[in-house]
RNA sequence: GGGCUUGUAGAUCAGCUCGGAAGAUCGCCUCCUUGGCAUGGAGGAGGCCUCGGGUUCAAAUCCCGACAAGUCCA
């Protein structure tokens, strides 16, 4: 490895100009200096900072004249600047166009992992950008170590090399940044290090010099030429890496970092965030605690970021990290009795940042809101967990280790507010040190499989005909290829109208005709660049045959697939920026879209977006579908056109409604939005917390669904008649939603469950009511009462019961046998009250027995069973209550009789 | 994407292990105590035990599913 490095990075440069290569007396790490003297490399830990108090430079820089001075060192020098007119001229920190990774970790990171793959030509060739990052990997470090933060900048110049000198590689790298420091920043030649490392990431590793200043890394030259290859000869960390198609120059300055170089203060916050933290050492109440203060002043940015960027709160994926960072920053607010909503602390980044970053500020109300709404549910979350640990204490008088755990990865309460509460309760909790690996232990063994799906060879790939023409219904195409399954006969032709299962559209279907044969495709799947038809039936190679595809059922498909898109356009309108697609399934009968947002869509909104996207409708505008290739049609319309994951390849399709929506989409979809007619939203649902759901139908569906609808209606009214006379019909769906809601089922069982409620309610006289919703709420009401006068009991009734009964003979004990209106436990349990009685009463449904208190005898033992066995099924229960009862109900005189039998010799 | 947890009175929860009259505390209402308030005392109202299905003579309790919510990790 070594000889490896000493080769890669032996270069004129070093030799030209002085540098000595030594290694270090402190890590073994190699390095390149001027410093004849020099025994270690310059890099934390080996050296402590130097610059602290004593700045390196020419003169104090702010962040952005150090990000000015470094775009327009390399753009004089031939680098283009990137340029993204709606994203605000970069990628957000929400790494929304990566599968693998949430946010945006580095600046090479926009770039993977298509074009640093080779398969798409970079936007421009070399660059230079400067990239807002999160990093939360050390998020325990920050504030403490002086150094580290969760949001910074990379500033990076990249190079894509086909062959290694096509644009330049490490010589002209290196000059190019010790020119930077050297003459812009003014940092001493003398006082640069560049160590050997090797680099891996992302897939890709490479050679890489660290460069180092004052005891600082203030930037890491990357020479990605290799790729993790399970066939590759370089190993590296276990892993086999082979030469990558590109040599990529990847580097990545840190802004924050030479910016602090240049200034020299005590710590890296006091360069980032001055105005932040002077705010918060004037209105804390301990100023001491500096970790919190530069925290806040760190996590406040951070969250800028994040949310201005557009990510919603959530308990999954990158909402997740938000909430982690909001809950931090509340509790370090906590910590310094900061009289002052989250909200505010982030406006205060938000106008900091506003020049630099004007898109972050344009979300402002809706960050306002999450912001409240995630202070609230926090503390919802910690007052409930506070009740939790004070009744542990209660009643255990000590929490350990396994509850500390469970109060935590359960109930989200740490650790250290748990020791709080104990400690105010006067008890003492230990945090076990390991914490924090207790709990990544617990998750470990979570790992799951990945499937991966084996792709077939040299199959004959096909002509996308509907690409060409969406409403293309028939064709004629030759037979290329088939394979005899148990399940149908899989075949590829030269080119189809059919299109493939994918991108949450459903497969068509239709038929093949070849001469007077009729086969019927059942279904049709992608694979590679083939499109495979499933069928019943044969066919031969070379054949020519006629397709046909289910027309009406693929025009319904397209209207909801069309129709997501002007819904995902009508939410942005209403709700904002931050909607985004998280997911959609679109059906013959109905679509659904799942979309990210903080709140559950209330029923006033609901009806706003419907609205909303009929009138778009209405508008009919003209879908645009084009094929650009990627780096424009990002140029144009931004990231907003990857809302359902982005494609590979270096040309992509873009489906336009102008005014209302762009997005790249392999699916077929309307030239017209007017030819949807109209959509519907059936439901709307929250799938995750910060993801909401919407299933509607649009076109024909929706009479379908209004059909439906009325039908329900008009039966369940119909039910109803017998005793409510209905005289208004309101609008109907609204009517049939606050009935689900009266009898908390949903819609579908409501059928059921007014039949149901009717039973048991009993035939009342005819009631004139309203409309549906008011006979409902109706026969709500006298339910409940039917069901309270079943379970009252009449003293006149006790009374009849006690003149019935028979004394035992030797003794004052009476027994009651009896048959009852009112449900017989309340009755027997009345009894009972009185010394002296042992009963046995049946309601209809079951047999109670009950014995005074002052009697000695055990029902349960044998004549709850016994007297359940007469009629055919068991009894039980506690000594002097229990219950028995069976399928024979003509079995009842029978079972009393029994009952009284065997309570009379019992008893003697 | 995965894991864990929870849906019982207006609120906070117990009961579920091991099936057999649906409970506590606060809040609410009425009355008593007091000049009034705080307090104290007596009584009362308020539950489709989230919704389906299954097992059983019997389900808040056991099993399956749906819906809703909380939380942790990648």
């Amino acid at each position: 490895m070594d000889s490896f490095l000493k080769k890669e990075c032996d270069l004129e440069f070093f030799h030209n100009n002085g540098f000595k290569r030594k290694q270090c007396t402190s890590c073994g790490a190699y390095f390149w200096t001027l410093d004849d003297n020099a025994k270690t490399c310059g890099d934390q830990p080996c050296v402590p900072f130097s610059f602290i108090g004593k700045p390196l430079g020419k003169k104090p820089l702010s962040l952005r004249e150090v990000r000015e001075s470094f775009l327009s060192f390399f753009e004089k020098n031939n680098h283009s600047r990137l340029n993204y007119p709606v994203t605000g001229e970069r990628c957000p920190v929400v790494a929304r166009w990566r599968s693998d990774i949430y946010l945006t970790i580095a600046s090479i990171a926009d770039f993977q992992p298509h074009i640093t793959s080779g398969n798409v030509p970079p936007p421009a060739n070399p660059l230079v950008i400067s990239q807002p990052c999160i990093r939360l990997n050390d998020l325990g470090e920050v504030g403490k170590s002086g150094r580290h933060l969760t949001i910074f900048e990379m500033m990076g110049h990249h190079a894509f090399n086909k062959n290694t000198d096509e644009i330049y590689w490490k010589e002209d790298t290196v000059r190019y940044c010790d020119e930077f420091f050297v003459k812009n920043i003014g940092i001493p030649r003398e006082a640069i290090t560049y160590k050997e490392q090797l680099w891996d990431g992302g897939g890709n590793a490479g050679p890489c010099l660290e460069v180092l200043a004052g005891g600082l890394e203030i930037a890491t030259l990357v020479f990605m030429n290799m790729k993790r290859d399970e066939n590759g000869k370089f190993a590296i960390k276990g892993e086999k890496y082979a030469q990558n198609p590109l040599n990529i120059v990847d580097t990545g300055y840190g802004l924050e970092r030479i910016a602090w170089i240049s200034q020299g203060t005590e710590t890296v916050y006091e360069t980032v965030s001055p105005k932040i933290i002077s705010w918060l050492n004037d209105h804390t109440g301990d100023n001491s605690d500096k970790v919190s203060i530069y925290s806040l002043a760190d996590h406040s940015k951070c969250l800028a970021f994040m949310l201005g960027d557009g990510i919603v709160p959530s308990n999954v994926k990158a909402g997740y990290l938000a909430r982690l960072i909001i809950r931090r920053t509340l509790r370090f607010i906590e910590k310094l009795k900061l009289d002052i909503p989250l909200k505010e602390l982030v406006n205060m980044q938000l106008n900091i940042l506003e020049k630099e970053f004007p898109s972050l500020k344009e979300g402002k109300y809706q960050i306002d809101e999450i912001l409240d709404i995630e202070t609230r549910k926090f503390s919802e979350t910690l007052s409930k967990g506070e009740g939790l640990v004070k009744r542990i204490l209660k009643e255990k008088e000590t929490i350990d280790k396994k509850e500390l755990i469970t109060l935590y990865d359960t109930y989200g309460m740490p650790p250290d507010i748990v020791k709080n509460i104990a400690n105010m309760e006067g008890i003492n909790v230990e945090i076990p040190k390991n914490f924090d690996s207790m709990i990544a232990e617990l998750h470990s063994h979570e790992e799951k499989e990945e499937i991966k799906e084996e792709i077939r060879q040299n199959l004959p790939g096909t002509i996308r005909l509907y690409y060409k023409d969406h409403y293309t219904k028939e064709f004629d195409a030759e037979m290329m290829w088939k394979n005899n399954t148990g399940n149908g006969t899989e075949l590829i032709f030269d080119k189809t109208a059919f299109y493939p299962e994918g991108g949450g559209q459903l497969g068509d279907i239709g038929t093949i005709f070849r001469d007077d044969k009729q086969l019927s495709v059942k279904k049709v799947v992608k694979e590679g660049d083939a499109i495979i038809h499933i069928v019943d039936g044969d066919l031969n190679v070379g054949e020519n045959v006629h397709g046909k595809i289910d027309w009406e059922r693929r025009y319904t498909l397209m209207k909801h697939h069309t129709g997501t898109h002007v819904l995902n356009g009508a939410l942005r309108k209403l709700l904002g920026e931050h909607i985004w697609q998280a997911g959609s399934q679109l059906g013959v009968n109905e679509a659904r879209f799942d979309f990210s947002h903080y709140r559950s869509i209330s029923e006033k909104e609901r009806k706003e977006i419907e609205n909303l996207a009929n009138q778009l409708i209405k508008q009919e505008t003209v879908v645009e579908k084009k094929i650009m290739d990627r780096n424009s049609a990002e140029r144009t319309y931004g990231f907003r056109l990857y809302q359902g994951g982005v494609p590979p390849g270096d040309s992509i399709r873009v489906i336009n409604i102008p005014g209302i929506d762009v997005e790249a989409c392999g699916g077929t979809h309307l030239n017209n939005i007017g030819e949807i007619e109209k959509l519907r939203i059936l439901k709307t649902e929250r799938i995750q917390d910060g993801v909401n759901r919407i299933t509607f139908a649009a076109g024909k569906m929706v009479d379908a669904y209004q059909k439906e609808e009325n039908e329900l209606y008009n039966k369940l009214v119909n039910i109803l008649s017998s005793t409510y006379e209905i005289k208004k019909q309101k609008e109907i769906s609204d009517q049939l939603k606050e009935a689900s809601k009266i009898f908390s089922v949903p819609i579908n069982q409501l059928e059921k469950t007014i039949g149901r409620f009717l039973k048991e309610t009993g035939k009342k006289e005819k009631i004139e009511v309203n409309d549906f919703k008011d006979a409902c709420s109706n026969l709500f009401k006298e339910w409940k009462q039917a069901r309270k006068d079943e379970k009252k009991v009449s003293s006149d009734d006790i009374e009849n019961l006690k003149y019935q009964a028979e004394t035992i003979p030797g003794t004052s004990i009476k027994v009651i046998t009896a048959i009852s209106k009112s449900e017989s436990t309340s009755i027997a349990g009345t009894i009972i009250k009185e010394p002296g009685y042992v009963v046995h009463i049946y309601d209809g449904k079951k047999i109670t027995s009950a014995a005074s208190g002052n009697i000695d005898i055990d029902l349960s033992k044998e004549i709850a069973s016994e007297i359940g066995k007469i009629l055919g099924g068991s009894g039980g229960g506690k000594p002097k209550l229990t219950q028995s009862g069976g399928p024979k109900k003509g079995k009842i005189k029978e079972a009393l009789d029994k009952a009284k039998q065997l309570t009379i010799k019992a008893l003697n």
